[in-house]
DNA sequence: CTCATGTACAACCATTTGGTTGTAGGTTAG
DNA sequence: CTAACCTACAACCAAATGGTTGTACATGAG
């Protein structure tokens, strides 16, 4: 997974909105403006946060009649979450190491 | 934990540079200047990395002498790993289901 | 004391971001 | 066919990002 691919990640999860559309279309897939009607912002500013959603390949769309309809994208969502899990992980066990660095024999 | 808050954890992360910082900071705590000399960026871009991470309090700074020490910020780090693995799980769960969704039966 | 080191911060610049409005093109309903 | 609806996209704008250089100020070394 290259640094670009994380840094369009983390950067598509930065805003809150963009977490709220994909909590949506995890659960239910959505039209573009069906997803649009819950926010106060213009259609243009959701269908922007969806491009950047798509751009990390996040969530995909899928034309259907004269809809288009947001879902999410499986394969990368759990790849994130991998990624995500890492990082728990990592920082998890620093973090508990930082405070008994101290205390405890420096093993390693 | 606030959408602002969360906002800035993953802004801090979206930057490759931000997430070696953590990285270096994490394993040794290091002055501002050592931190600096590992990239290519200038001093004052360096310093600005560490600002944003600061903000989204994934580090801290102890004045040591003339020197500025950077160090991980244990407590925030198990709060933002928390997170991400909120995250992780919410969507591996998600990812799993939207492939069975037509064959099972739909419950809820 | 003097000088080099480490840091902070301001000013500036180009690019990206997050938002707007407006226009135009498909697609379905009647 | 015509009208309504859904979407795409361009043009524009203000603010934030990510970088630079330059200046100023502490602090520790000699």
């Amino acid at each position: 997974m290259s640094d670009a691919e994380i840094d369009r990640i983390f950067q598509a999860l930065a805003d809150a909105t963009r977490r709220d559309i994909i909590r949506q279309v995890m659960r239910t897939e959505q039209s573009v403006s069906t997803l649009a009607g819950n926010y106060q912002m213009s259609f243009a500013a959701v269908q922007k946060h969806i491009a950047v959603l798509e751009r990390a390949s996040l969530v995909g769309k899928e034309r259907r009649g004269r809809e288009q309809i947001v879902h999410g994208n499986p394969e990368a969502l759990r790849r994130a979450a991998r990624l995500l899990d890492a990082y728990g992980d990592i920082w998890r066990q620093r973090a508990d190491r930082i405070g008994d660095i101290l205390s405890e024999s420096p093993k390693e």
